[in-house]
DNA sequence: ATTGTTGTTTCACTTTAGGGAAACATTTAT
DNA sequence: ATAAATGTTTCCCTAAAGTGAAACAACAAT
């Protein structure tokens, strides 16, 4: 029982349709491209941080729970423009990129 | 005549198939996701801090000069992992990302 | 004014991120 | 113990990145 930590009245609508039935299986494959920047682990950090889950941070940015997740795990290759996104909307931060020379 | 401005002798064999014969026309269309970070306008000065072409970097980044040009336009989205590559090989730097909250 | 250099755009094809729904696994309350 | 809450993984589809070759535009050099 109990609602989630925080204040959510419609995350609840939200949510009472993410179980249902089936599937199981390997893995993705993965490789999550080039040095693997530790991107999964910074943007699980960060969530942490404002206390959120991922469902939370998935409402907030409009998207999936499952997609988060795949993102923390580095199991999918993110856009710039995607976790830039997801920052905002989701943690109300901003990412912040810069080219060292 | 003349070579490119740096020390370019394999480039030379890279470029001499780059001109040919076809096409012309709109626009990709575009649009460049959601809030469009300036990555193209930091890559195109990162790469000028270098003082290499497109051609050059696209070379070093084992990519082509169309498509550094796509990103320098903002025309194509990019992965944080390309990126990364091309700062990496091409520019011998490297991407620095964070959050903040 | 012709050629070389650099950059932009188009066409076109392949791979993968983006995205969701559901099943499953695990941890946490009660 | 068992039922929520939270997170992971699978299946699966579509849109867009990734990629190249070629044509084109503009400027610089001779």
């Amino acid at each position: 029982m109990k609602a989630l930590n925080k204040n959510l009245t419609t995350l609840e609508e939200f949510k009472e349709k993410n179980y249902g039935k089936r599937g199981t299986k390997k893995r993705d494959e993965l490789e999550a491209g080039y040095e693997n920047f530790k991107i999964g682990i910074l943007l699980h950090d960060a969530r942490l941080e404002k206390g959120l889950t991922q469902e939370e941070l998935a409402f907030k940015a409009g998207t999936t729970k499952s997609y988060i997740s795949k993102i923390e795990n580095n199991i999918k290759e993110v856009r710039i423009s995607t976790l830039q996104k997801i920052v905002e909307l989701g943690l109300g931060g901003h990412l912040q990129l810069s080219i060292k020379l």
